[in-house]
DNA sequence: TTGTAGGCGTTATCAA
DNA sequence: TTGATAACGCCTACAA
């Protein structure tokens, strides 16, 4: 690896000038210019971006942490946080969290270490636990606004809220609500969003409570067609669940959309794979990933960004499992 | 941020027996040592990483470059590699290239500017391009071997055979193969073995092509199903592919496994959640990260791998789409 | 307009 | 057993 000496040998000028032509201050004469540019192009010259960082104790990285990107939702959402990363030079360091506040503090440290400009936390860990160098900007994600950090994440509440009048509309007469774990902030914001709508609509509802995962799901799905024999329409806290319940619905034989309608919530890629294909509310994903990078882009450049809480809207998808 | 300066000012030694303490190496007498660890407790102080990097050209880094996170088989791919990377204390940076051997190489620049320690490329683009700091270890997975990297695949070809030999045992007597895009090497590897095994029983068969991803495939598939309506069974070159077809059967009408059978290829989650469940050739797809990180650390670490080709056994996984 | 030199935080060499 | 010190590659005063 060329080193900035190399160049400046090569061009027969000092390495400060490399430096100066290199980072465009300085008065630098049109000649020397040249024959560095022709230098640095000549020994193929990157600049270390090691040693600027030591020098600049920054390194134009920002560490994502997920709770697992194996989690359908967030390979999206991470896509989106290093495509704009990338747009402004920034690389990403990952780290899979599986939502346990000490994993997260083992990477915090890594990120402080290796001196990231900034970090994206998702997932739902309290941040009490969450100690960064002072002045390393943090953005959370998906998560609660109860803090004080910089804070991106979809209108939970009002797509609930959709979700819920979409199956009243679409005639439902009863309705249950499968909700999420109950220390997922999200969970939480969709149920309360839920008995909202229903109640405005004086309607009576039936509450069960699934984990995230396909195998629960279809656990709970079991049970709930076992027990419930009138329900005419569910909503699901995420599409996994929501998934769960029409495979199994299916296997008995129950008519979607005719009987039983279903509505899941956030819009991730296999809810167009199963059949009939899943309605949800859909949020949206890549801009949520987007939307932080930037905010968390603007807090390390020192830009004032506009606002520090975004609350993104949620789309209503009608597909198959409505009628 | 404490620096070893300011633990051997508390200390009250050098920092060179600061830097004794923390690599363990030289003589140190006990009182200092304690004296030391005092210190580095007492100011929480943590080794600087972009120092020690800059110093021995070594970053405790790997590079991963996948084509598309958003691709359902590759974050199951980077989580085994991050956990396993984790484990031997790297750290992981990801690049999304999008099969676009330019962005591949704009990583590469990158990572060698990072000092990564060694790369591992997952996707199709051709490696004749890639350029790499001459003794930066790379470990290329799920792509040919024809190169002399040292490699990571499962074996695309008897997992096709394993696929075609399913269907005929299940009873199918007209089969067809969905096969994947000419450039990808897998793709080509799954038709030879879809073709050998099917010629080896001296039946016919139908080809035909698809890209990866669900639009594409249910457009073949109806195209597909209007013109050939005697097939009872159909080896897709990936799940995506098998799951696209599964819809559009449905959609008509047509009886799974009744009166068409389905195999898949990769045994990605999403076929546990359709129904009926998709029949699939897994690859072991964490395996593939884990053991590519392996070998890639080892060579990192100047350890002799006891091999640099590794193509692991696909497995069978009888679910609804079959009889 | 250009070059010299010191420092970013660590490590390793060499004297003491 | 310990401490100066040079070096890793870059950047920025400061001097020239």
């Amino acid at each position: 690896m060329a080193t900035m000496r190399d160049v400046a040998n090569e061009a027969g000028v000092s390495v400060a000038t490399v430096s100066r032509v290199l980072n465009k201050n300085g008065y630098v004469s049109q000649e020397s210019e040249l024959k560095v540019i022709k230098a640095i192009e000549k020994l193929n010259y990157k600049p270390n971006a090691v040693a600027r960082a030591l020098f600049h104790k920054t390194s134009k990285m920002i560490g994502l942490i997920v709770p697992d990107i194996t989690n359908p939702f967030f390979p999206e959402l991470a896509r989106a946080v290093e495509d704009v990363s990338m747009i402004y030079g920034y690389k990403v360091l990952l780290g899979n969290s599986d939502g346990n506040a000490e994993k997260e503090q083992t990477y915090l440290d890594l990120f402080n270490q290796k001196y990231v400009d900034g970090v994206i936390m998702t997932g739902h860990s309290s941040e009490k636990h969450i100690s960064l160098h002072a002045n390393t900007p943090v953005v959370v994600l998906d998560r609660a606004s109860y803090s004080e950090l910089p804070t991106v994440t979809s209108d939970n509440y009002e797509g609930a809220r959709q979700a819920t009048k979409l199956l009243i509309e679409k005639g439902a007469k009863n309705i249950a609500h499968i909700r999420g774990p109950r220390e997922i902030t999200s969970a939480n914001d969709r149920y309360r969003g839920f008995i909202d709508e229903i109640e405005e609509n004086n309607m009576s509802y039936i509450i069960e409570e699934s984990a995230f995962n396909l195998a629960a799901a279809e656990e709970v799905a079991h049970a709930f067609f076992d027990k419930f024999t009138q329900i005419d329409g569910i909503f699901c806290s995420n599409d996994t669940i929501a998934v769960g319940f029409l495979k199994v619905a299916l296997k008995r034989g129950i008519q979607i959309p005719e009987e039983l309608q279903i509505v899941g919530f956030d819009g991730v890629a296999f809810g167009k794979m199963v059949y009939p294909e899943l309605t949800t509310i859909a949020q949206p994903i890549y801009d949520l990933g987007a939307v932080a990078s930037r905010l968390l882009i603007k807090l390390i450049e020192n830009e004032e960004p506009e606002q520090t809480i975004y609350e993104l809207k949620t789309r209503v998808i009608q597909r198959g499992t409505t009628r």
